[in-house]
DNA sequence: TTGCAGCTCGGGCAAATTTCCCAAGCCGGA
DNA sequence: TCCGGCTTGGGAAATTTGCCCGAGCTGCAA
């Protein structure tokens, strides 16, 4: 990490896709600043490959959907807190965005960006500073003045487990039997979730989950 | 279009991320003989760069659960059937494989194939093969093997009709005001759709129709 | 031409689920 | 300590599902 002017910036790619790695890495070494030192595809190898080298900043561009990349960025963190994480993702709902920031991330930037806003933005995060695209921006203005909030923050960490079982498909009782519940108490959590946020439709109920990361279709 | 082999190929570039298209891009130009004569960031931009260049061979790479990349294709088809259109995308179902080639598309490659499969399949499309990533071949072996065949194509208009209603996140009534019928007809169709896809939950459907291009989320 | 097959539309009725309302334990903050 | 919020569930009415049924229509094929 020494002396980042000196020897350029130090990157960790994550992403799950090879040839996107192999393009991001490209446009990004073509900086000059910028030495992507090792990629990784899912979160257990980002965890390893940040280990063994050590970068100045970990470009995390998986899927997001599952949890797993907020993992990884917690891992990460646990490990070394110091470690810049920007998170580089297609998505940008505003509970992904702070939860992102909650677990650690340093930046969070969104693929709409141009090139040379995410090239900034990791040249800022190596600085220790925060960095996000003005896309992001501008959704964390909005929900910070919409009083409701951004809908699945108001939901707690039960009710959150619940809505992302149901929207992959589980019926009531097998999440009651995945979470050691009661078939009547996994029903009314249903119930709640629906009331808290508004859907007034199991299929409503999923399309949020969805846009919001808490699954993937 | 003319002699592939002498000029080597053109390629026009459809995504919706400027980063990721400036990757791709490079990933491409590094090949030697592929160049990126154009980029679009969406099906009507693609249309009219399409319209402009004339390239050998259309690198699809829209996020595709909208029906507008299989718009684009037909588009595309539609004024020059000579047209060459690789898809490539994450999304690696079955029917959406299906319809890309039904719409006219010579290559389906999914983001986790390596970048030689996916230069190799350009050039395998330009060549006026069809192409396709050993992922996708698998998916439609099974697909081809299992009795039901493609999901969707098993269901009548109007149950893809209530569906596409349904997974948008509309009640039974609305639906069945939208279409002037009963609601147990609507009712009845629900169930008739869920035992016809197999979907055991609601949510299930939803993400069924998804993932089939029958609604965006 | 007849007849079969499949789609569309809906009734009926038991079983299951959802919708609300309520209560109790637990825990953290004022 | 007390309040508020999360978690867990019971109860009962209202609604929806699951499944079976019939009827009208269309197209296709014998």
């Amino acid at each position: 990490m020494s002396d980042v002017a000196a020897t350029g910036i130090s990157v960790l790619l994550v992403d799950d896709h090879p040839i996107v790695r192999q393009g991001y890495r490209r446009v990004l070494e073509s900086q000059g600043d910028l030495h992507v030192v090792a990629e990784a595809d899912n979160a257990a190898d980002a965890y390893s490959a940040f280990k063994a080298h050590d970068p100045d900043v970990v470009v995390l561009d998986i899927s997001m959907p599952g949890a797993s990349g907020l993992e990884a960025i917690r891992n990460i963190r646990a490990r070394s807190p110091r470690a810049r994480i920007l998170v580089f993702t297609m998505h940008n709902e505003a509970v992904l965005v702070k939860a992102a920031f909650g677990a650690g991330a340093s930046g969070f930037v969104t693929k709409s960006s141009e090139p040379s806003a995410v090239v900034n933005a990791i040249r800022s995060v190596a600085r220790g500073e925060r960095a996000m695209s003005d896309d992001i921006a501008h959704i964390l203005a909005e929900d910070s003045l919409s009083p409701t909030g951004s809908v699945l923050d108001q939901l707690g960490e039960r009710e959150i487990e619940i809505l992302r079982q149901f929207a992959g498909g589980a019926t009531t009782e097998e999440i009651a039997t995945h979470l050691n519940l009661s078939v009547k108490t996994v029903q009314n959590y249903h119930y709640l979730i629906k009331t808290k946020t508004g859907a007034r439709t199991d299929a409503q109920l999923v399309r949020l989950a969805a846009t919001c990361g808490l699954t993937k279709i």
